[in-house]
DNA sequence: CGAATATAATAGTATTACTATCATATTTGA
DNA sequence: TCAAATATGATAGTAATACTATTATATTCG
């Protein structure tokens, strides 16, 4: 994965920001920041005056990468769909068997994420808790079809798309592959909350992961 | 069920507001106003300025009745999942057969939704809107913990816990059943947004309805 | 009818979410 | 290498938000 990925930039929306974070040493602290800063006090504690301060700078700085903070947001929540697909796409390449495949495709969205030495600015482990807890904010909002139209959410879709695919290679006359491919990326956000807050209505936990769950399910669901 | 309802009320933890909206003409005022209004600007557009404004009063009219609108909002989706569970246990009870009866169950959560006349002013189509672009935001907070410990959650767990109940009986050997509960209202809710904003990535549309999917989905995981 | 309570109006505060301006540092490219 | 361009940093300012506090005016209730 690491040399895969060595060199790869993970290709964001480029409307999303005013200068591309990637571009500058700045640019790189603030998105280390935000994501330390978010899993500190949440989304809605922050501010790009915290943020500025946290990088060592202020607010004027920060406005000048990013217009706001839900600019930000999606930012942010792109990128981990982004870095998710490339090793969605790698490590299921040269899978064969579509249903072997899915499981691998499972297994790769719900497993415990392991730092990416190939982004040393971007702790994956806390963006993980971060989209878990901040992502369903960056489309529940008035402006999601606006947003949706400018190609905001694309890569959320593409991969989406991608799973649906490996779903009608399984079971082509199965009648909701779209619906089943976007529940299981919801459902893997969504457990994986219960799991940390709402424990009695969930049965994953320590021992019982959000894959086996979904492994099950799908399983189920695609046998012919 | 107009006549059932007709003269309950749906109890809402007491916590979440200072002064109970149901004891006087300005707090329905003021729910059927929050819903409407948010229905228009958003939740994050919300204000209790423009509420007040909305009601024919002011600002300190609203606090009084809520400590802020995260509570407020609190409020407006504690009281939907509990006139949901009031039509599931009412319209489930005499159903014998457990497939049956979760198969209902599921209709009554993904069904549109038809004004309840026993609520006057509460615009249970806008509130049921309003639920699936903002539910998510109720929990999805740095004081989750706490407000859960506070039992401000507890109708909606109940509610997952009454389908998880159903799902046991029918198949006491599937081992998930609980995530499977919240599943279906996450799921119920997810695609419902996604029919809305995020066709693409959805079965769901005007022909084939979310309970189409979540009825065949269930069956199979069920299924011994 | 007077006391208690609810509502309305106004004012004030700290913070937020920016925009604008200017100074200074750093890069770069002729 | 030096001037020009660009990036960063610091400060100031504004309208709006999310409240709290106070006082005045209705309303209702014993």
């Amino acid at each position: 994965m690491k040399q895969l990925l060595g060199n790869l930039k993970i290709a964001v929306h480029d409307k999303l920001y005013l200068k591309d974070p990637e571009s500058s040493l700045l640019g790189k602290k603030i998105i280390e920041h935000s994501i330390l800063l978010i899993d500190e006090i949440g989304f809605e504690g922050l501010t790009f005056k915290k943020l500025g301060t946290a990088i060592g700078s202020n607010e004027s700085s920060v406005y000048r990468y990013f217009e706001n903070k839900h600019k930000l947001l999606l930012y942010l929540t792109s990128w981990y769909w982004g870095w998710i697909e490339y090793q969605l796409v790698f490590e299921t390449h040269s899978i064969g068997d579509a249903s072997e495949k899915l499981d691998k495709a499972i297994e790769i969205i719900c497993r415990p994420i392991v730092e990416d030495s190939s982004y040393a600015h971007i702790n994956e482990v806390l963006l993980n808790k971060m989209v878990i807890n901040e992502f369903s904010k960056s489309y529940l909002t008035k402006e999601v079809d606006e947003e949706n139209k400018e190609g905001y959410f694309s890569i959320y879709k593409r991969l989406v798309h991608r799973l649906e695919e490996m779903i009608q290679t399984i079971n082509a006359e199965y009648k909701y592959p779209t619906s089943l491919a976007s529940t299981i990326i919801e459902t893997s956000l969504h457990q994986q909350f219960l799991k940390d807050h709402f424990k009695s209505i969930t049965n994953c936990n320590n021992k019982i992961s959000t894959a086996d769950f979904l492994l099950n399910f799908v399983a189920k669901i695609l046998k012919k």
